[in-house]
DNA sequence: GTAGGTGTATTATTATATTAATACACCAAT
DNA sequence: ATTGGTGTATTAATATAATAATACACCTAC
């Protein structure tokens, strides 16, 4: 049943990258490549602990996050169900702004590097982790 | 001299956030704001941690992250300069459209490291002479 | 109510990041 | 070479974040 849905994550334990915040970004790309779609059944804490060794809290703060954030919705006793996602029609805008930002940099003949560094300076810039 | 440059920053030390950090973005906009310009000369690490009640080990720590950005130069010696500056000086319409899709990113909950891909997907699907 | 599944609050442990103390290295001018 | 300025490598102390252990609460089906 679940154990496919498993097959979606992978985690690198020596990347330096909190496995909880590895597992939300899993998540969500899952769903917003429609590999969990809204209502689907997530595996459960004590599978994906398992299947992933790694604690079941660390688990379950990933879900937690994700449930404040809106992705995931938490039914105890029960389980963690994809939410309704709002993001369809977001995500167009957002490729919108993507799109439109990247031909403004070719047009000014940047590299893709430069590109990447731009948006990576931008990022740090206007901080990160927390809100500002 | 410098005095009235270290009016320039101020340190929330209970805010949570690294003052190590808050100084690189302090540093970071001044440059841009251009009330720091090129091959102007920083406070001492020894003046700023005096004037902001900090080690000069936590000064310092920012002055070399800066260094490796490109944003200072370091003078052995000599002191902190500011360089060149090579990415203020991108157009504003580029701005804004990053600034733009950042916004829109973010208000998906999009981590850095989400945006970072998705940037990167785009440039290498959307590359120039490939195809795919 | 019991059994067997679900997630979690609390607490402790461990790892990592941040800050600070100290002693040192570098440079320019004398 | 000495003085007085610059930044920093190394180390230690501290604060914060991440992970894990345990015991618990919730829900459904029986």
């Amino acid at each position: 049943m679940t154990s496919n849905l498993i097959n979606l994550f992978s985690l690198n334990v020596s990347s330096g990258i909190p496995i909880y915040r590895q597992l939300i970004d899993q998540i969500k790309q899952a769903i917003r490549m429609n590999l969990l779609n809204e209502g689907e059944q997530l595996p459960s804490v004590r599978n994906l602990a398992s299947a992933l060794q790694v604690n079941p809290m660390t688990i379950s703060k990933a879900f937690t996050q994700l449930e404040i954030e809106g992705v995931l919705i938490r039914k105890r006793g029960v389980g963690m169900l994809v939410a309704e996602q709002q993001n369809t029609s977001i995500s167009k805008q957002l490729e919108s702004s993507l799109i439109q930002f990247i031909q403004t940099a070719r047009k000014q003949n940047l590299s893709d590097d430069e590109i990447n560094t731009i948006v990576q300076q931008y990022l740090s810039l206007h901080s990160k982790g927390k809100s500002q």
